[in-house]
DNA sequence: CTAGGGTTAG
């Protein structure tokens, strides 16, 4: 028996990957007498927009339909919609459908798709008009993706709760589309009261929090929830329910903080998780272990879990490159970067890439070698420098003392510099001696944050150092009288699962005397000396 | 064709 057309179709999509077997196929479907089969228009124009990214093609099949039904609008708008620069198109399409009565009415399996395309356009509004009018806003999937659309758009929050307010039946989906609306503004604390809210969680809401606190910079909290959650999942005390148990996107979080918290025992567990359950290594769970084991200072291990990816994305290499600048191994660095440029098939460096690569040159001391790269970042791969690429560079030429051309850089960028950048040249400043200069950026400092005692602080120290007593009693005076203390510095190691915390100078550790015995053997006096507090 | 969750950056 002949293999039926359907299938046949279905098959040679999922082994294509290049326009001319689309095309090889379109032939092959004409010449049966298929060429506006709605089904077949349908399978094709998805299949050029997701797999080949290829929009205008797309367009063109979907144009040479007769009527194309709600089943091909619906995948020309999610295909506009799905790349951000022609949400215009998705929008245009749409009204272009309501307008003309010949044309499919929308159905509420389209509103989802439209909604997507809002974002940017900010119409998120007017597509809840319409859906309003054609009296489709009972649906719970339409009103979840309104909740999702507005909280999506700049400001559009309080719009967001209040259609989940509104909403004639919430369910864990809703309650977790709002949860990362709060979320991505960061606003953790009504995320998590929300998520306290729910009688029924799963999986995906977990996620959200976690994604939540981790992305927000609240890692001790995403650690918690995340060991809560295993806690709960494997249910300790009773008899072990493993219901929502982490998967990928879960540890891909938890992963981000161990290696933000330098938590490289509980890293090495979920790595252990990770194996045990059988999930396949894919793209975002290796590069989250690089980054993990790269932060933490295993680069070796690093390296390995890089190694064993077969498909090594942007982000991939981006890591690796990182975890070896990050703990100066420069020439390492380059030869991975070398090795994206040459071996990388399509993906090309970006500007992350290039603060990694500055990074590693400046822990390297490669001045001249830096500086090549800033180039190349501008001219051969046409990226404007960003104002972290400026303070990479001003590390790098502080650092070797090469304050002159520091100074030319700063003066030559096409932004106002920030306090990284005068952070960095005066950090160069200190190490080379240059107390002038040190104080010209130590006062760019203050200027920008008058309340940071701890620039205040350098300031008065610079001061100092150079004799003007004055100034050093007026920058205090300021400070007390702003009550603008400095943060004092903190470090801190995991032994056996704990973190043990360290402050300057602080000597509240009922050990504290032998700590201080067994540093100053080791570095010989006591001043740099930490204490736990 | 059907609403929610993911990594890298001075």
């Amino acid at each position: 028996m002949k293999p039926n057309l359907n299938d046949q179709v279905l098959a040679t999509l999922s082994k294509s990957n290049h326009l001319n077997h689309l095309k090889q196929l379109q032939a092959h479907l004409i010449t049966l007498g298929h060429a506006h089969t709605h089904f077949y228009a349908f399978k094709l124009v998805r299949f050029c927009a997701i797999t080949l990214s290829n929009l205008s093609y797309a367009r063109l099949i979907f144009d040479h339909l007769y009527s194309p039904n709600i089943y091909l609008y619906t995948a020309m708008i999610t295909a506009y919609a799905s790349h951000p620069t022609t949400h215009p198109s998705a929008l245009e399409l749409f009204r272009h459908m309501l307008r003309f009565p010949t044309t499919p009415r929308p159905n509420h399996f389209i509103f989802p798709h439209v909604l997507k395309s809002c974002y940017e356009s900010r119409s998120t509004g007017l597509v809840h008009a319409q859906i309003t009018k054609s009296g489709f806003e009972q649906y719970p999937v339409v009103q979840t993706a309104l909740v999702d659309s507005y909280s999506r758009v700049l400001g559009g929050l309080r719009c967001a709760r209040k259609v989940f307010d509104e909403l004639s039946e919430r369910n864990v989906v809703s309650f977790t589309t709002m949860v990362s609306g709060y979320a991505r503004v960061g606003d953790v604390d009504n995320a998590l009261r929300l998520f306290n809210e729910m009688e029924e969680r799963d999986v995906p809401c977990w996620n959200a929090l976690i994604a939540g606190c981790t992305q927000n910079g609240l890692f001790n909290q995403g650690i918690e929830l995340f060991r809560r959650m295993v806690g709960v999942a494997f249910d300790r005390e009773g008899e072990g329910q493993c219901k929502n148990k982490p998967n990928q996107v879960t540890v891909v979080c938890a992963l981000s903080a161990c290696g933000h918290t330098g938590m490289l025992q509980l890293g090495r567990w979920i790595h252990g998780y990770i194996y045990k359950s059988g999930f396949v290594l894919d793209s975002f769970v290796s590069n989250a272990l690089v980054d993990m084991y790269g932060k933490c200072g295993c680069l070796g291990q690093a390296r390995k879990v890089f190694e064993i990816n077969p498909e090594k994305g942007l982000t991939s290499w981006n890591s690796m490159i990182n975890s070896l600048a990050l703990h100066g191994r420069s020439d390492g660095a380059i030869a991975i970067f070398e090795e994206m440029v040459e071996h990388g098939g399509s993906v090309r460096p970006d500007e992350v890439t290039f603060i990694g690569l500055l990074n590693a040159c400046t822990h390297g001391g490669l001045v001249d070698q830096g500086y090549y790269y800033f180039e190349m970042m501008i001219r051969e791969y046409g990226i404007e420098p960003q104002i972290e690429h400026y303070g990479c560079l001003i590390d790098l030429l502080g650092r070797a003392g090469r304050f002159d051309e520091a100074m030319e850089v700063v003066k030559g960028m096409s932004m106002e510099p920030d306090e990284v950048v005068w952070g960095s040249l005066l950090n160069g400043c200190k190490v080379h001696g240059r107390n002038d200069l040190a104080e010209f950026a130590a006062k760019k400092l203050v200027e920008f944050d008058p309340h940071n005692g701890g620039y205040g602080t350098m300031l008065a120290n610079i001061y100092g150092e150079l004799g003007k007593w004055d100034e050093v009693r007026n920058v205090w005076r300021t400070l007390k009288q702003q009550k603008s203390y400095k943060i004092p510095g903190c470090s801190w190691i995991e032994v056996d699962d704990q973190v043990h915390q360290f402050y300057s100078l602080d000597k509240s550790n009922p050990k504290t005397e032998e700590i201080y015995n067994i540093l100053e053997s080791l570095v010989g006096s006591r001043n740099e000396v930490m204490v736990e507090f």
